[in-house]
DNA sequence: GGTGTATATTACCAATAGGTTAATTAACCA
DNA sequence: TGGTTAATTAACCTATTGGTAATATACACC
C-alpha cells in the first residue's frame, strides 16, 4: 500500500465526503476540535458498541480527516486539517452560484411583498 | 410527506454529504451550475444506464440538492443553493483549527530547512 | 507471571447503495 | 389511433455499510 494523501486520487472527495456522511462522525470530529482523544472518549457520548466506534475511524482515517498515533495501550486520535480544507475549498466553487441564488430569492420576495400589499389594498 | 426544508431535521447534513459522496453526482451539480438540464442532458456524459441517472438524480433531490420541474416530457432539473450553503457554512466552522494546523506546518517546514542545510554543510 | 485495561480483529447479520434489464407511464407528433 | 421520445418504476443482483458478540493482542501494574 502505498497511495496516500500525497496522491490525490481521483475520488479522495468521495471519500471525505462519504465520512462526513454520518452524525456520529461528524460529532467526532468536533470532539477532536479541541484536540487529541483516545479512543474511549470519543466513544463515550455515543450509546454504540466499541468495534462499531472502531470502524468509524477507520473511515475517518481512511479518508484522511485523522492519523492515529501510539502511546502505551493508547491510540490517541488527531484530527487532520488537510481534508477538511478541501472540502471548504470544493463548496467555495459555489459562492458565485448561491449568492446570485439568494439574490434572485431576494428580488423574489421583494416581488411578492409588492403583490402582497396591493391585495391588501384591493380588499 | 410533510417535512422538507422548512423543517432542520437532525442529519440533513448526512443526507447532503452523502449525495455529495459520488463523483457522478458531483458532476451532475458541476453541470447543473450552468443552468437547467434534462436528465438526457445530465446523463451523456456518464457511460450508465437512464435509470442509474434516475437514482442519482432521486439522491440528489432527497438532499435538496436539485428540484425537478416538467416542460412537455422533460424533467428540467435545478440546481438549489441552499444545501451547498450549508457544506460550505459547516467547513467553515474549522477555518480556525486548519489555520493553525497549517501555522504548525509552516514551522515545521521551516525547521525541516533549517536541519536539511545543517546536514548540507556537514557534508 | 497473572490480571486488568485499551484497542483491534474476526465472524456474522440486516439494511442500503449502486448498478443492471425489462416494463410502464406520460407527453408529443402525425 | 399508433408510434416515438423522455423518464420513471419494478425486479433483481452484488458490494458496502453499520451494527453486534466473541476473541485476540498489547501494554501497565502488582
Amino acid at each position: 500500500m502505498v497511495q496516500q494523501h500525497n496522491t490525490p486520487s481521483p475520488d479522495r472527495l468521495s471519500a471525505i465526503f462519504g465520512a462526513l456522511a454520518d452524525p456520529t462522525r461528524r460529532a467526532m470530529i468536533a470532539t477532536l476540535l479541541t484536540g487529541e482523544a483516545t479512543v474511549q472518549e470519543l466513544a463515550k457520548p455515543h450509546d454504540m458498541s466499541l468495534p462499531a466506534i472502531s470502524k468509524h475511524l477507520k473511515v475517518l482515517e481512511r479518508a484522511g480527516l485523522i492519523t492515529r498515533g501510539r502511546d502505551a495501550q493508547w491510540r490517541p486520535c488527531r484530527l487532520q486539517a488537510a481534508p477538511l480544507k478541501e472540502v471548504a475549498d470544493w463548496a467555495e466553487h459555489f459562492r458565485r452560484f448561491w449568492n446570485e441564488s439568494f439574490d434572485r430569492l431576494d428580488e423574489y420576495l421583494k416581488e411578492m411583498q409588492k403583490k402582497e400589499k396591493k391585495n391588501a389594498r384591493k380588499k
